[in-house]
DNA sequence: TGCGCAAACTGGTCTGACCAAGATGAATTC
DNA sequence: GAATTCATCTTGGTCAGACCAGTTTGCGCA
């Protein structure tokens, strides 16, 4: 099967340097060969060499400097700041936002249209255990129970892109939200009453299989915690 | 402050186009300029700005092809899995349908409130052509066409997340949507009448940018079509 | 020994050229 | 009239050789 595998010199030259950074052989700070050598070494031109070399640069993986050497850079540095500097668009989040309203609306209004009997009862026996441990328990606890509230609504809704965004969204952005529940704790003394509130007036809904409510319920939920990370 | 920021061209290309990306002035799918228009604009060799667009590339916001223009990729690809249609029994296609209508009716509600006059003008066009060649056709075109027409609605809708969903969506779920039509083509001889009578009514709330109707007309096509595979 | 400066690096940029693959449109065929 | 074919143009990928501006290096001088 490899009789088809033409790896370029490109690829090659890319994937030599990124094992070599992965696997310690160059430690951070440690100086590449130049690329006037790399190009001699994988018979490639220098204009091709750099095109690799700025692409690692991108991918912080290397430093450059002008006549210096470049180096091998410190990983921990670009793995520490990964989740907040990508999402440096503002419009990108707001709107990001108003799709999770939309959909965790969609995604109550079809968990109560089509959840079986089982995810109701699984779904009642969450609600009655977050009510019991509602007091002295960590804001990190709270939020994963949050998390995982509206996961089993995704979920039960048999909805395929309303659990694929969801299993999106709160991968991506539940540091986020943790932070924004933790500081508005810290403001507040506890959560506010609304999120309760709203999280009773959701399960009701739902377990009383009135679609149309769920769906409002759930995205005046959200809509509701939006205001509050605004106002963070 | 500023009297030290020599910055290069070099950076002023790439906090162009990242922004550009950022703030969904370049859509996923769109092409960017050629490295030599991108060159000339910015006063600088080629082979700089290889380097900048092959920095982006590393990062996973641009994707080059030999000989096509470069093109601004879809940011949430690799963030989603949504699960593979290996084969198209009724329930995906149920599955797909309505979660066409949720996208589809954002499409339509968005398109109708923010496309330019242009992209009314191109829909307008591309809904008369429809009209035109509706006789003897393959199934398959007609479902490319109803794809076309579908995507030149969310793309107008100038809502990133909308447009990406679309995209990834319909690359993954054209066959079973492809099912769909063909199965009821089959069964009724041609396409129903509703689904040409839909398409006017979408177009038309569209055309008169009215979203709410345009929302609703939109959804309650898809699910019509859902509707067709039920009573099967 | 210690200092200073020039030559030898290194990365950053430019020019201009060629190749292969995609995109385009006119001529051709059915 | 519509679909197909094919030549042409455009685009990204690669190359060679050159110059600039910084950094390193090391030799020679004090």
């Amino acid at each position: 099967m490899n009789s088809e595998t033409p790896v370029t010199p490109r690829e090659r030259l890319r994937q030599q340097l990124t094992q070599q950074i992965a696997t310690g052989a160059l430690i951070p700070g440690a100086p590449l060969p130049s690329e006037r050598a790399l190009a001699a070494e994988y018979s490639m031109s220098r204009a091709c060499v750099r095109e690799v070399v700025q692409g690692l640069v991108a991918d912080d993986l290397i430093e450059t400097t002008q006549g210096g050497r470049s180096r091998c850079a410190n990983l921990l540095q670009s793995h520490l700041s990964l989740p907040v500097a990508t999402e440096s668009s503002l419009a990108l989040q707001l709107e990001v936002m108003e799709a999770r309203a939309l959909l965790e609306g969609e995604a109550a209004y079809y968990c109560a249209l089509r959840a079986t009997d089982a995810q109701l009862a699984a779904l009642d026996a969450e609600y009655q255990a977050m009510q019991q441990r509602s007091r002295g328990q960590s804001t990190l606890h709270k939020a994963k129970a949050d998390l995982t509230f509206h996961m089993m609504i995704a979920e039960s809704s048999h909805h395929l892109l309303v659990i694929s965004f969801s299993q999106l969204f709160y991968a991506r952005y539940f540091n986020a939200i943790h932070g924004a529940l933790s500081s508005t704790l810290k403001r507040y003394g506890r959560y506010p009453d609304g999120i309760a509130q709203q999280h009773g007036r959701i399960h009701r809904a739902i377990q009383a299989r009135n679609p149309e409510q769920a769906r409002l319920e759930a995205s005046e939920h959200i809509l509701y915690t939006r205001r509050l990370l605004e106002t963070a």
